[in-house]
DNA sequence: TGCTACCATGGAACTAGTTCCACAACTGTA
DNA sequence: TACAGTTGTGGAACTAGTTCCATGGTAGCA
């Protein structure tokens, strides 16, 4: 078996207290003794026992994150600033991957009332009132990556700009005929709320704002994938009057877009221009034009924001928003004349 | 503060080893009791402490993961088929990112030593003879993927015979002059063993088993990047006497290859073949041909052989090889003539 | 009616740390 | 010399579960 604190104490001749004040660096402890107790405990190759020392600080050093199909390269992003964060202050990360509402359900409710975190990050979901009250009732420190609810700290960019500013951009290029892809309105996993929603009311605002109508055959909404998007994207090019640009939710999406516009030989930005969401890492190998917003940031900021909350008495500012960009690259141009 | 174990036992005025036993479902407890037992427990709002239950157990319900670079879109989809399985048994995931030598030390060292997690998964990485002895010291279970090393269970693929499936289609399509673009060969991350060293090997084997020479010329190695491989491709291209194909280690790397030829406008297939390795999800998009590796079922598999070493007395193969296949997209073609 | 067996139950002991109180030994000051 | 303050130390109590032993009650059977 291991050995224990107290093995350590009896061998050194010295009580437990002295033992585990050696442990903690405590200042209170005499060189001799120290010196005496360290050697005992390379002697016994003694290592604590974490679970017992969680256990006893009621403190796991450990924090959840819950992501909706953690594979998704925006996410996977996040979670590695989250990741860099943790590790430098010495915190570990558990990581709860929901593809289903079930496990989101489940997630939410269960992951908060272990008291086996310390803290909970939820990215790209919203819960809904009856969860964040159950967070609070099991006073859980909760920070949203990439979404809003209630009085709960955040991180996320302004999606509605980044909708308006992907959309201005291809208006300024000379489009008229503007269509949008994007994640389906209604999603039970994120409650209804979705980043891909906020983009698509800022489509339409640029689009008012220019006096062009808002036409709904030109909207598109399904699950997010390449596959989805490519089959959405023959829908639009199938029109009477179809396309000349269209703008995708995400840079996931974009690659269905790119894909359907292949497979008819269209080509692009000549005679279709695409713009997408995020900037994720193959958009630079794929010359996409894309809305860049900082991924890894996002993590590492909400990391922050969530130590705050840890260390009682900081106050937390409720939600920060993070600065958007567009990145123009070869997608797109004027449209055909 | 929360209630415990006790507060229910005085309030349904039963002892607290009653209580216990209807949380876990123990059949020594009468249904009168047990209904008694449950409707304080609602009552009360109680549940009950997983960290002093992992205590008192001994055990944790968590396993965790290293890899280096969990980014990387073959890690990420590995971690998913881990996360999946563990999910389905209750279990949880601690992952801990590598992207440097010293945390690859600290991580190996630290975390089998750690009783935090109940066993250990190793992606991509090789320990060296003496942490496998500390890995048995601390009794720490642990299961290699993508990699093999001493008696440790793992799953792998037979890189070598990997490597000799995409050169061979490459031979078969009339090339002869086959480059290889892939990891450096001594890597202090992975202890100089990498999934990239045995393709290469496998490269080697099928040249020389068609009677071709062996061209160092033709063998560039340089960090896992797409940017790195770009780079080398460039240098292979301005050889006096280029190369008609070339495999790279990694789909990531091909990518690269592809970028330094779109650089220079050479079409691929037609004056270029590019293979490359695993199969990500992107390489369909790209039309890559690729040698395909299960990395969700390596994930999933390797959980399970995991339970295996978890429940003692099972006898656990020490190691498994998953198979693989050619996929032929459009990257691949006979050369120029 | 006694004996055995079994079921349901209570609760002490255990897990391995931290914390805090008590106390001894020493130091500094009036 | 007396007293207060500081420093170093020991160890009981505490964290919230599980496990296991002891015990009382009841059913089955000779």
């Amino acid at each position: 078996m291991a050995a224990t604190i107290r093995d350590v104490a009896r061998v050194a001749g010295v009580g437990l207290g002295t033992v585990s004040r050696v442990l903690n660096n405590s200042p209170l402890v005499s060189a001799a003794t120290r010196q005496r107790v360290l050697s005992v405990i390379e002697e016994l190759r003694y290592s604590p026992s974490q679970i017992a020392r969680n256990f006893s600080l009621g403190r796991t050093r450990t924090i959840a994150a819950i992501a909706p199909f953690f594979t998704r390269p925006s996410v996977v992003e996040r979670l590695r600033g989250i990741e860099a964060t943790l590790a430098s202050e010495g915190y570990h990360l558990v990581v709860f991957n929901v593809e289903t509402v079930a496990r989101r359900d489940e997630c939410l409710r269960e992951v908060p009332r272990n008291d086996r975190a310390d803290g909970l990050l939820i990215i790209s979901l919203v819960p809904r009132p009856e969860e964040i009250r159950a967070f609070s009732e099991a006073r859980m420190p909760v920070v949203l990556i990439d979404a809003c609810a209630g009085e709960l700290s955040g991180v996320s960019v302004d999606d509605v700009a980044g909708g308006e500013l992907a959309t201005t951009h291809l208006l300024e290029l000379g489009h008229r005929r503007i269509a949008f892809v994007g994640d389906p309105l209604e999603d039970p996993l994120t409650f209804n709320f979705t980043s891909s929603y906020d983009r698509f009311t800022g489509y339409q605002r640029a689009l008012t704002a220019t006096g062009l109508p808002i036409r709904p055959e030109y909207h598109r909404h399904g699950l997010h994938g390449r596959y989805e998007a490519r089959v959405l994207t023959h829908e639009l090019l199938n029109l009477p009057d179809p396309p000349t640009a269209i703008f995708a939710a995400s840079d996931t999406q974009a690659m269905g877009v790119l894909e359907a516009a292949r497979d008819r030989d269209i080509p692009v930005p000549a005679a279709l221009s695409v713009i997408g969401f995020d900037d994720i890492d193959i958009a630079e190998h794929l010359g996409l034009t894309t809305v860049r917003q900082p991924l890894f940031e996002s993590g590492a900021r909400a990391v922050e924001l969530l130590f705050m909350l840890l260390s009682e008495g900081v106050a937390v500012p409720p939600a920060e928003r993070l600065a958007i960009d567009l990145v123009i690259r070869t997608t797109t141009a004027p449209p055909a004349t």
